[in-house]
Parts: structure tokens; C-alpha cells; sequence
DNA sequence: AATCGCCCTCAAACCGCTTTGGATGCCGCA
DNA sequence: TGCGGCATCCAAAGCGGTTTGAGGGCGATT
């Protein structure tokens, strides 16, 4: 059932359809109506690839995952942050697609889904120091909106990301007024944007209190159980053995907390914990109490957001590019507290 | 840039532009590699929506992922599945399109991708006892891939599957062979079809050996951290309580470790415990040593063959249905020792 | 030299919708 | 009565490709 047969049915020419159907003003109530219970009695739906084709919209946004070549991660955060998307989508009749991609041939991909013309924008996943994908899009001229932001980048650009800094600075301070003096760090790996600026809040909160960082403290890695077991362990098999650990996501953090109980210690007394928390689905951080202590923000919301900020983007182009920057709460769980006499 | 363009520019008709692009015989090899070089030159590339529109095939695939509207978790392993099935799709040049949709919309969606054409096929996800997708996809003719199978399903459909039965007989048999004889089952959700396959493994291999399955030692519940930890908890509690554990997922089997630990036993050692491995990217289970004895089966790979049936599937719709099942390997790690005496 | 056949190329229809630019009829008003 | 204006509706031209059916050119065959 097309358009052509459902005008010849009601005895209208297509364009009468098609305008009663969308809105347009020049056209009779009684016939709009008419329509309307003919479309719906028939089970007519316009083809898609046709609008598409018609409007020279695509009424899509892609979805670039780049897949490592080297270690063959998938973002576990991906998951919520699509589902978050995915709403506003669909509440907006665009869809979503999805190209997974090894992290060489990002740029290619960009191209080709501006110049095959099957999106109307991008979303823009796990940026780097000085992303090079900013200026890409900037050049071929297609919307975009980066989950998180590139530091060392000039160009102006749209962004929604979580005050990364900020959130660390804060749960470094919690863990100084607590009196812990060794605080150590079990971030992400330090190419990524978000890990340094974690770093920073970091080195800052200490730094304030006039306290140097220690190298021997930081530590850097995938944000795996595995590598944030390792991390901690080695750490605490250390002479001056840190007191507290700030780990860079509830994963790394069981690591931690794995390493911390194989060392006869006990989380929360011997030890403190925090993490962040993404406040991922199917991996909720306890329920009433929280497991960990943590800097919390959810991923599943950002992706709404983010997803909010680039239809707009595509409906109005003019205003120039947007910033968000969300606040991480502390919530305080079970995994700290004052650290212990020697 | 387009295709009359291109053609002008080069003297041709549009007509003899495409087929040379598209490598139909009757175009000379001289002109052909004149395009060809042009094409490239000019950096053409066609629109997508020009060729869904005239080719009457959407060159994409959806892939419908439901959100509980109850308890509002999105599926972990779906990252990975849709990695797997990313590089098939962008090797065959198709388009993934993800629709994220509350389950009680399900129909509807299914329904307007068909009607509205804006995809080739569809891989079903998580599937349910008696899922009524299958019914539904059968009716309006759209190609579908379930990932998993429907138990209670009379239709003939194309699925790839795990053989999840088999792998918790296996399992358990495992730790039978180890001498435990009191072995928990934590489950995942038992209207999903994977967990009921799985529970019956499961009671089939005791039942093998004469031994009653206990209902106190079977839990049922999403496979989060948390929910692995009270079932696990909840049973070390009990006065005669199990030596062994098998649990449905690596995340269940991080729960189930904390309860063990904290109740002051050692895992592997006092209590065994078999996982399930998705082999999820983001959560190795160990590295030259697993840390869990486990079923293991790629979920990754098994996109990968999901959408490679389902691209087979709309390339020759004759043959009909096809299925696959795959095995887990059983792997051991350092979970798992022989019972301990009394 | 005429005819046949093959190779290559092209014009035009088509996919299903949107949108521009009229056309038609009816009303009110001067 | 005549005309402008409004409310409705329609024909046709795109959008940018693919594909059918036909034609031109040329060497080979008779």
C-alpha cells in the first residue's frame, strides 16, 4: 500500500494525501480526516526510503565505535549510553545506526557517512587528547556532538561530558578530611580525555594540601577487574602501602577490592574505596547502600542528553555549537572511612 | 557530487556511469577504469538513500533491543554481540540500525520496520519462553535471526544458539566428578529461555547421578553483582550449605565470590564455583589463568554468525530456516578443587 | 556489398514520496 | 455584474540512483 494507491482509493490526488497526512494547513478538515481513517483502516505507512530520498534527509544519526585494533575493547559503558540515545530517538522518529569500526579506519567512515548522505549527524564516543575526529567533522560539515570533551583541541565544537575533574577533586578531598594522607589511583588509560582530567582533580585536591603526588601511586590501565586488581595489588604489596584507592570505574573498583580482601585487609576499615560510578544498569552499586562510595553519573542520562543536543544541532543549525557539563554526585557507601591509626 | 555530474563530466550517460561502478559486463574495461578513476577523483561516492529507494532493499539490518519497562536493564553482553555483528555488516557494506524500545512496544516496532522498509531483516535478542516474536516476524515476513531459542515455539526459524544444557550438565558434572555433592545453581531470570535450558542441564546431571535437586540450592534472579552476592549469601547461611556453585554469568560470579569471602572461606579452596564466560572484551576472566573455571562460548563470535545467517538469509530466502549450535568450551581455572571432607 | 551479431552506449521509465506552481470553485463585496 | 481573495485540490517536476529496451558502430561472415 503506497501512497498513490491509498489517493486513488479516496479518489484524491496523491499530493492532497500526502498534505493532509503531514499537517499542511491547505487542505479541508473533513477531508483530512477522511484520509487519516483511510490510512489507518488500510495499514499505510509511507516508505521510509522514499521521505529519505524526497526531504534529502535521513532522519538517522550514526553511531561511530571504534573498535582498538590493538586490545579489542568494547566500551562496557556503550550499552547504557545507547539506550539513553536510543529514547530520544525514538521518541523523534530518527533512527540510530551503528557502525563499528577498527579505530583506523574512523576517519573514512565519517566520510562516507556524510557523502553517501545516511545520517543527518554524529555522535562521537570516547575522545582523545587533540582527537583529530573534531576537526574531520568540522571539515566535512556534518553535525556532531562529543560524549566527553578532546583537551588540546581549538576549534569550537558541541559537547556534553561529566566534570570529570571536578568529581575526582572531590572524592580526593572526602579522603584527605578523612585523614588519609597515601591516596592512590587506579585510572583509565591516559590517552583518553576523561582519564586526565580525573588526573588532574587528583593531583589538585593533593597538591592543595600540600601534599606531592606519588608516582608510585598512580597507575594506569584499562578499566578491567583484572587490571584493577594487579594495580591495587602491587600497590598495597608496597612498603608505604596507600590507605585509600580512587578507582576509575565500578569494575576497576571490584579489582581493587578483590586485591584488598586477598590481602587479609578489609575494605571500608583497613582500606577505602571510591569509584566512579556510571550508574550503569547491570551494575548497580548496591541498593539502598551503596557498596562503594562513589562519584555518580549516569551514562544512560547522558546519552538523552547528548542525543537531545544533536537533534537540536540538525533542527537548527545557526546558533553554533552547545556545551553541557554535568555534575557527578558523592555518594557515600560502605567502602570508606577514617583512615586507621598506624 | 552525483551521478549525471559525474556522467557529464565525463561524457557518459548516467546509465553507463553506473553499471561501470557497479561492475556490469556490458561496459568496456577501457571505460570502465576511466570511471572508476574519476569516481575516485572526484571523490563520488553514491547516495544512499537514492540507491535504498531504486534498489527497493534498505541494505541495513535492526536489531530491536526491548527495555524492560519493570526493572530497567540492558543486557551486558549486547555491547558485544553488536561488536560481532558490526564487522560482518560493515565487510558486506549493510547498515546496522538499533531501535531501542520499552517491551511492551515491541509489535509495533517490528511492525513499522517492515512496513516503513527501512530494514532487510532483524535479529531477535533475548529471547523468551513461547516468545511471541517469532510468531509475529513470521507473519509480516521479515527475515529474522534469533539469537537464542524460543522452548515452546512450534514455527521453524532461523536462531544461533549456545547450547547452554549442555554446558551446565557438563559443569555440573565437573563438580560431581570433584566430589561435591551439594551444588547451587544461580541462576538468571528463568523466563528466559537461555536459564531454563540451562536449570535443566543442570537438574539432569544430578538426576544422573541420583542425587534430588534441592530447591534451596536453585535461586533465580537478574544476573547482576548484587543479586549473585544475596543468593550466594543467602545459602552459606543456611545450616547445610553447598560446596559448589555454578553461576550464570561472570558478573553473578563476582557477587558470588564477595558472599564467599566474606563469610571468611576461600573460593576454590572451601567453595568451588563455575561460571558462565561470555567472554565479554571488558571483563577477561583472567589472562593466562582464568580465574573462574567456566563455560565458555564467544558472545562476540556469536554476532558475528547471527549476522552473517541473517545476511545469508535475505541473500537467498528459498532454502529456509537455519540453525546453529554452538559449544561451550568448559574450561578450568582456579575456582574449582575437589570437595572438602568434613 | 549486404547482413548478421556483438559490444558498447544511451534515453527514458521507475522507485515512492515531497513540494512548487498553478487551477478551480465559491464567496463576499463594491 | 464583475472581480479579488480564499479555501481546496491537483499536475508535474524533482530527489539520485537502477534497469529495461533499444540503437549505433563496427568487424566478420557470406
Amino acid at each position: 500500500m503506497n501512497l498513490k494507491e491509498l489517493a486513488s482509493k479516496l479518489g484524491l490526488s496523491p499530493t492532497t494525501v500526502s498534505r493532509a497526512l503531514n499537517g499542511y494547513p491547505e487542505v479541508n478538515e473533513a477531508t483530512r480526516e477522511r484520509v487519516m481513517a483511510a490510512a489507518k483502516r488500510h495499514n499505510y505507512h509511507p516508505n521510509t526510503r522514499a521521505i529519505r530520498l524526497a526531504t534529502g534527509r535521513a532522519m538517522a544519526v550514526g553511531h561511530v565505535i571504534p573498535v582498538a585494533t590493538r586490545h579489542e575493547i568494547v566500551n562496557p559503558v556503550f550499552a547504557d549510553f545507547i539506550a539513553g540515545a536510543g529514547e530520544t530517538y525514538s521518541r523523534n522518529d530518527y533512527d540510530m545506526v551503528l557502525s563499528v569500526v577498527p579505530d583506523d579506519q574512523e576517519e573514512d567512515t565519517y566520510r562516507g557517512l556524510k557523502s553517501k548522505g545516511n545520517v543527518d549527524g554524529v555522535i562521537v564516543h570516547a575522545p582523545k587528547m587533540h582527537d583529530p575526529r573534531i576537526a574531520l567533522l568540522h571539515d566535512i560539515g556534518l553535525p556532531f556532538v562529543v560524549h566527553g570533551r578532546a583537551t588540546g583541541t581549538t576549534l569550537p565544537y558541541s559537547w556534553l561530558d561529566v566534570n570529570n575533574r571536578r568529581a575526582f577533586q572531590r572524592a580526593t578531598e572526602f579522603l584527605l578530611d578523612l585523614g588519609h594522607r597515601r591516596i592512590a589511583l587506579v585510572n583509565g588509560l591516559e590517552f583518553m580525555d576523561f582519564a586526565i582530567r580525573r588526573r588532574t582533580g587528583y593531583v589538585d585536591a593533593l597538591s592543595a594540601r600540600g601534599i606531592a603526588p606519588d608516582p608510585a601511586l598512580m597507575s594506569s590501565d584499562e578499566m578491567t577487574e583484572i587490571a584493577g586488581y594487579r594495580a591495587a595489588k602491587a600497590m598495597l604489596a608496597a612498603r608505604a602501602r596507600p590507605t585509600a584507592f580512587l578507582a576509575a570505574s565500578m569494575i576497576s573498583g571490584m579489582g581493587v577490592r578483590r586485591a584488598i580482601e586477598e590481602a587479609g585487609l578489609s575494605m571500608g576499615r583497613d582500606i577505602s574505596v571510591i569509584i566512579h560510578d556510571d550508574d550503569l544498569s547491570y551494575m548497580k552499586n548496591g541498593e539502598d547502600v551503596p557498596i562503594f562510595t562513589a562519584t555518580r553519573s549516569s551514562v544512560r542520562e547522558a546519552g538523552r542528553l547528548a542525543a537531545d543536543m544533536l537533534l537540536d544541532l540538525i533542527a537548527h543549525p545557526g546558533p553554533g555549537p552547545q556545551q553541557r557539563l554535568l555534575e557527578a554526585e558523592l555518594i557515600i557507601g560502605q567502602s570508606t572511612g577514617p583512615c586507621p591509626k598506624p
